[in-house]
DNA sequence: CCTCGACCACCAGAACTCTCATGGCGTGGA
DNA sequence: TCCACGCCATGAGAGTTCTGGTGGTCGAGG
């Protein structure tokens, strides 16, 4: 698999290219936006991480730009580190998936395989519950028009449910996929429902986090 | 790979099960330490993942049993949650590597495959510098013959330091690989440097842990 | 020698995660 | 119906991790 990684911090640079090829990988760097754009048009990549914040030309008009000559490489796109580009933008300019730094080597991987096993230009997923919706690539989570923060642990356990939404899910279940671990006392899954239901169910009356006794718990498609 | 799994509770058991054949392996179960001892004896397996605390005759037990009968097939125990038996002692019976738990599930693969990919029989390794030393698996470091208690941050840091003792270590590279995560503040290095040094260093009149003004940390084999 | 900028150390505090203990509630059996 | 038991909810609190700010130190250059 080719990768095309338009990145100017050399050190981030080095550090993507390293890992990637760890991965398997084959990656060309491009370091501004003006070099990106040419060896994305004749480069024949499977995938390009684009960095947003570029000397000489934007990831924002790479991208743009790429998209008006009718090429859908799938493009991964790096947030900038400040909110000065929105990344929503981004996605209406035919990126297909982003992340916003600093983000994780694994998550950033993970990504990228989603990205080469599906058709190119598809919108990342949000996934949703009623009226409850979760983006994972901007991490943001909302119940209606409202948004709700959550921490790293909730936002996983709610991400975790949603992505299973309607189905009975069993604690083990969930200290397997959010916690990664055999064997830790269940009470944290508990604790963590409590903290979910706390904020995207109770300040709306609603009560779409359900317990299912002895088995599990179930978050409801129909916004409880 | 065929891997031989014995362990009682139903659960653990189908988690396991279920985790490594998602890895690629061909899963044995054994729920008792006869049936187990039994199989690992006929069924030719690339390694044995052996619980501790098992009904009718302990992985203790069974591990000893087949050294005795020179049987050197890898074998990865997993401690009890209570310290009734002394992994140490485990190792002194011939096993070949030892998870405590609760253990994560990548770590589980990851030891696994460390198994594997070694000669058989040989003990894991006991990280060194100078008088310190570090037990992965064990999780556990001592200065001379005194325990030095970290926290998991810590203890993941000095790890990585101590695989690369008498290197210089970027902060980048720290970050990436203790961290995994690019574009972090590099300041948390700093500061986790900082705490290490008063737990392995300042206590002993040492200082192992030394800044590489502009390039990063080294940690010195000779102790500093 | 002094200044300046970059890099690093470290304190303080906030946020997050997890453990423990207690009490409520449902379910099944007497 | 009432009780007993197991499952779950929740408050409290401790430990850990991370962020931001401040000040020190080193090296280069005037």
């Amino acid at each position: 698999m080719r990768v095309l990684v338009v990145e100017d911090e050399r050190r981030m640079a080095a550090a993507l290219q390293r890992g990637l090829q760890a991965e398997g990988f084959a990656v060309d760097l491009a370091h501004d936006g003006e070099q990106g754009l040419h060896m994305a048009r004749v480069g024949d990549y499977d995938v390009v991480v684009l960095d947003i914040m570029l000397p000489r030309l934007s990831g924002y008009n790479v991208c743009k730009q790429l998209r008006a000559e009718e090429n859908w490489v799938p493009i991964l796109m790096l947030s900038a580190k400040d909110g000065e580009y929105d990344m929503a933008d981004g996605l209406d300019l035919g990126a297909d998936d982003y992340l916003t730094k600093p983000f994780s080597y694994v998550v950033l991987v993970a990504r990228l395989r989603a990205l080469l096993r599906r058709d190119a230009g598809r919108r990342p997923a949000v996934l949703s519950a009623g009226d409850l919706t979760l983006d994972p690539a901007r991490r943001r989570v909302q119940r209606g028009e409202e948004p709700v923060e959550l921490t790293p642990r909730e936002f996983a356990l709610l991400e975790y449910l949603m992505r299973r939404h309607d189905e009975v899910v069993s604690k083990s279940e969930i200290l397997e996929h959010v916690w990664d671990t055999f064997d830790t006392d269940p009470n944290v899954v508990e604790v963590y429902v409590g903290y979910l239901r706390r904020k995207i169910d109770a300040p709306f009356g609603r009560g779409a986090l359900q317990t299912v006794r002895g088995a599990g718990y179930r978050l409801a498609g129909d916004g409880g």
